[in-house]
DNA sequence: ATTTGCTATAAGTCCAATATATAATTGGAC
DNA sequence: GTCCAATTATATATTGGACTTATAGCAAAT
């Protein structure tokens, strides 16, 4: 059973005429009686009486139109539910960013997008690295913003920007007056950081590293805000990216000048998966909040 | 869009995989690949991320799903419903009778047919012949039992069988103890007969004509009962064909021994008329009630 | 790096839908 | 009844599209 046979049939049935079926459908007469017999053929069935002049329904025929009719119908239906999808800017966007971006980066973007793009829905997943890539290859995210670099051949990155780091110090800290330090300065100093899984973790141990100093651990922490209540105590020191500094009376912020001592911030999807337009837009939307140093 | 690209669209859905929805679908799997992407191609978006190993929905695709499958169903159901109706008799019969036929001849064919055909519905039409020959040629009704013959090179025909006529007399009426009559001794008796439109009532005019009778009519109803209750009460005469005869305290029944003075009945449908296996068999109940003489 | 498993591409085959031409049938006009 | 106009069915040829086989391309696994 074929669809044009479909459409033959109902159109032989509106206008009572394999003639002017033909001349609705643009095809041939014989071309349209034929593919109306072998329809019939296959439902075992005669649809039309032939009756000279005229063509009238059989009683199978009256069954079957209503049902014919019905599938055009759907097959109408679904072609234009996609269409609708894909000419609108509308449906869902679902996002992964880690717990050290959110708060500080996402806020402003999203807002924009949504007054954009009202129709948008935008799905925010907040979750470690490493649990992101997995639900971005499950298909459960869109895209997620990440610290760059990330290893993985299946996906596509860009970056965002590049974010200074920051020395967190509690305000009465000798070295808290200074408008620059060396991370080598904070050789012997207890470190707070944030757990395992944070990828900010890496990076802060990373660059010590760099400046041969191995950091002494004290506190352990899924967000910042923890730490800087933690060295606001005067539990120890800590490093933070630009984006996570915010004014407390009992912490001072101290740039670090060491050559590298940087985060980078970026966007990943899953390279070969298709992105509806929304999607697509909300990629491009982050696009335009890309800045030249990044 | 076509039917069996919605089968290979679901089918790949369903396994995950190109190659393995090609072994269902019984096709070489760069076909199956094809007409995927004819099928994305009409659509304008893709319905599947091939992810190297995997194979996903897109969001388009997750939208396009249940359609596909709700269609192919909708075939299914379409055809099935075809068939259904082509394997069981049942479903509805369409039949026209004329009214002094009706009443004698009916009951007893449609009570048989209904016990051995519980699933038919019969629908009877009582009319006169020229209104029922229209509704046939509508289609309104499937067949019809006339009285024959009938004119018209669009109709098929079968007898069914051919009856006597009997004079009907007042039980007090000179002729009413005779066994057999002949039509020209009613030469001057008042007649009583059916109505213009009825055929019976051109049936006796015309064997009346060939014994060189004509008749004087007194009374014209639209049924025998009308007309039997007149000649009771001694208005006239009249004849009726034997199915017609009931007896009754008031009225005596003669055979006519004219020639040809009978009145043949059978069944006349449309020719190149399709007829459901029900009405198929309809008809072939009303075969086992011809008669040999008809 | 090599192999394996999968999808896409290429080239050619074949069937089925189509077009043209014509026959057969019917309905209406004369 | 015969002829003409209208309509559907049949015959034959053409073509377009789905199919097959073979192979390339690519990612994942070993």
């Amino acid at each position: 059973m074929e669809v044009h046979q479909l459409r033959y049939f109902c159109a032989v049935s509106e206008t009572g005429s394999f003639t002017r079926a033909a001349e609705r459908e643009q095809v041939a007469q014989p071309s349209l009686s034929q593919q109306i017999m072998k329809l019939e053929e296959e439902l075992g069935v005669r649809l039309f009486d032939r009756l000279g002049r005229t063509v009238r329904l059989t009683g199978f025929g009256q069954v079957f139109l209503p049902r014919a009719r019905a599938i055009l119908g759907e097959l109408k239906a679904a072609k234009d539910e996609v269409a609708e999808r894909q000419s609108s800017v509308a449906g869902p966007v679902s996002i992964g960013v880690i717990p050290t971006i959110a708060p500080y980066f996402l806020p402003l973007p999203l807002a924009l997008f949504s007054r954009k793009y009202p129709q948008a829905s935008i799905n925010v997943a907040e979750d470690v690295t490493a649990r992101l890539m997995d639900r971005l290859r499950a298909g459960q995210i869109d895209l997620a913003i990440l610290a760059m670099p990330l290893r993985g051949h299946d996906v596509e990155t860009f970056n965002l920007r590049t974010e200074r780091l920051y020395a967190i110090l509690p305000r009465a800290h000798r070295l808290a007056k200074k408008r620059k330090i060396m991370l080598k300065e904070l050789r012997d100093q207890p470190f707070l950081l944030l757990r395992e899984d944070h990828c900010f973790r890496d990076t802060a141990i990373e660059v010590c590293k760099r400046a041969r100093v191995v950091p002494k651990v004290v506190f352990e922490s899924g967000q910042f805000s923890s730490i800087l209540a933690m060295v606001g105590a005067g539990l120890g020191i800590s490093i933070v990216p630009e984006m996570a500094v915010e004014q407390r009376p009992d912490c001072a912020y101290v740039a670090v000048s060491d050559d590298r001592a940087s985060r980078t911030i970026g966007v990943v999807t899953l390279k070969g998966r298709y992105l509806s337009r929304v999607q697509q837009a909300f990629l491009a939307h982050l696009h335009t909040f890309s800045q030249k140093d990044a």
